[in-house]
DNA sequence: TGCGTCGCTGAATCGTCATTCAGCGAACAT
DNA sequence: ATGTTCGCTGAATGACGATTCAGCGACGCA
């Protein structure tokens, strides 16, 4: 049998926990979620959880940075895909945010209503993960500047917290909705030409 | 003595304990503050916030009625003194927002962190100040497409989101930050402008 | 001065969890 | 088959903190 994997990353248990976790935290939301709750979701007993992880917050916090790896993985995977031009990058950015109320409602959930939360006050975090997606972000409007495409009179700091809080709201009202995804990709397509109009160099 | 005001609304005390909450709601969060603490910032018995307020939750849910009654009453008169101009009113719902950032730190910190919580949370709760101050954002969309100013194959509920989100995300940073005043406006300057430009009607 | 009312107080109560840990069974080794 | 290890269990613990309520002083009135 696999041995030695009990704390490690990749632990089968783990998983399950950190997916009873997604689905608890969507539901009701950290604080008003009990341990014994996700347990139960997990499939595992109380103490279960506390072999992977140190705390609640601990919890919290791994499924942070597990979550915002993989989104952070498949944007950048797409993009890579989509080629050079900031127009179809950015359209690229809009539509997979916005894929996340079709397809991972939970995480959407998740994203859209603990991020701030966490960033603030789980002591000690600074949600390194969520940085890198921002930078991300970033790097695609500096890209932009740099080919003269888009306007250079903006931070791209502030035009990449703008985009992302933009899409974050939407996709909230999205979320809970329970949009179709002929009805989100019609959105991402307004949102994208919003802000493409607005960023291009004139 | 000013009788029968104890529940009123307009209690002294009652708006004591409003600002000890914000205060203290801002400083950790409303699920790391502790009733006493509040009653502490307030200067006031644990025992009497339960004279005005039925729990803690009822405390958050009124604090939210009242500050956003505020807003919503400010942006409103400084909309109707910016005059017809679609543009203007544009900068300045802009402008109006990112100024809570230097004059009011604790009610900025307070509805970026927990207004979302609190929507989804908070039982029974569907927060309708908030999609008061929602409704004066679609309308001025509405105007400015019914005007032939601003493009019309956008859903102007999506946009008013939108940019709610880009201001709140927005200003979360500013916040967080610690921005000066010369600072922010410049910020805002640049907002408006991608929303403006975005949104006009080519 | 004695009495009733009123707003307020803050220590005591009581329920609710996060966390712990003694112990169980399965698997393997001797 | 006996001993040892390992992962897991879930009931018991203990702390914490929202809420309650018996009682206090101030005030107005008779």
């Amino acid at each position: 049998m696999a041995q030695a994997e009990k704390s490690g990353r990749g632990s089968e248990k783990r998983e399950r926990i950190l997916e009873g976790a997604l689905r608890a935290f969507a539901k009701k939301g950290f604080y008003n979620t009990k341990v014994s709750e996700i347990a139960n979701e997990a499939g595992v007993a109380d103490g279960t959880i506390y072999l992977y992880f140190k705390n609640k917050d601990d919890l919290l916090i791994s499924l942070f940075e597990d979550r915002m790896e993989f989104l952070i993985e498949r944007l950048q995977s797409e993009l890579d895909a989509a080629g050079d031009d900031v127009a179809a990058q950015l359209r690229c950015v809009v539509e997979m945010h916005f894929q996340l109320a079709i397809e991972e409602r939970d995480l959407a959930e998740f994203i859209t209503v603990e991020l701030r939360q966490s960033a603030k006050f789980v002591k000690e975090y600074e949600n390194p993960k969520f940085h890198d997606y921002l930078k991300i972000l970033e790097n695609l409007i500096a890209h932009g500047q740099a080919e003269g495409v888009l306007r250079t009179d903006v931070d791209r700091r502030i035009v990449a917290r703008a985009l992302f809080g933009a899409l974050d709201e939407v996709l909230l009202l999205l979320t809970l909705s329970r949009s179709g995804a002929k009805d989100v990709s019609e959105k991402a397509r307004q949102i994208s030409n919003i802000f493409i109009e607005g960023l291009i160099q004139r």
